[in-house]
DNA sequence: CGTAAGATTCACT
DNA sequence: GTGAATCTTACGA
């Protein structure tokens, strides 16, 4: 078992926390995006630590779902997908990128959008890349979390159960979580499936009633 | 090679 | 709520 340190004390006294190893991304994408939340989600650049407890993510499906990427098929920006699990997917959307880890494997291309993150530790290095006046509009966004945590396409296809650059983590205390669904956010085609999952009355997401101005 | 679309964000009305 | 910015990818000629 891959343990890393909390040099800050994120999760409570003498905090040790749990990588997240291949297991946990090797099942169905709903499920992954449901265990999620709550997570930590951290990222090591140039020796400073930045990290964000995942608050909002999505599942885009193997089969029947036309909003997934891989929907019509293997192409160059999707390859990743059709890869093992517990890989980053990052692709470009306009001026930004998003962020998702891929789920299932043997074929299946799946994958769970990070879609939004508390910012926790690290947080001046954060506005370094995405200067903001609130906390609230840091990380509340897919687009928004990549550009505070300098996530771009040279982390596609990265391992993220190694505890290098990218990497997600299990706090050392954790308590149960309320679950929001909801259809999900920006799609064009399945916009009616219940995909999106936010942690209860979080103000860290990018929309909904309990979303902070 | 040209064109259209997009899992976004921001400024503005 | 609406529209623009902006750029990569996909796809057809």
């Amino acid at each position: 078992m891959q343990r890393v340190c909390d040099p800050h004390g994120i999760g409570g006294t003498a905090a040790w926390h749990k990588v997240l190893a291949p297991s946990f991304y090797h099942r169905d994408p709903v499920t992954v995006a449901c265990e999620l939340l709550g997570k930590l989600l951290v990222r090591s650049l140039d020796g400073d630590f930045m990290i964000g407890r995942v608050v909002e993510t999505e599942a885009y499906l193997a089969a029947d779902d036309p909003a997934n990427h891989a929907f019509r098929g293997r192409t160059g920006r999707n390859a990743v997908m059709f890869g093992p699990p517990g890989h980053a997917y990052v692709y470009a959307i306009h001026r930004y990128h998003c962020l998702n880890v891929v789920t299932e494997g043997e074929g299946l291309p799946s994958a769970v959008l990070i879609r939004a993150v508390e910012p926790l530790m690290g947080i001046d290095r954060m506005q370094r890349q995405r200067p903001t006046g609130r906390l609230s509009t840091l990380t509340s966004g897919p687009g928004r979390l990549c550009q505070a945590l300098a996530i771009d396409r040279t982390l596609n296809g990265w391992d993220v159960t190694r505890a290098q650059r990218l990497w997600f983590v299990a706090p050392a205390c954790s308590a149960s979580v309320t679950i929001t669904v909801t259809a999900r956010i920006g799609v064009t085609s399945a916009r009616q499936l219940p995909l999106r999952f936010c942690l209860g009355m979080s103000p860290f997401v990018s929309r909904g009633p309990y979303a902070r101005r």
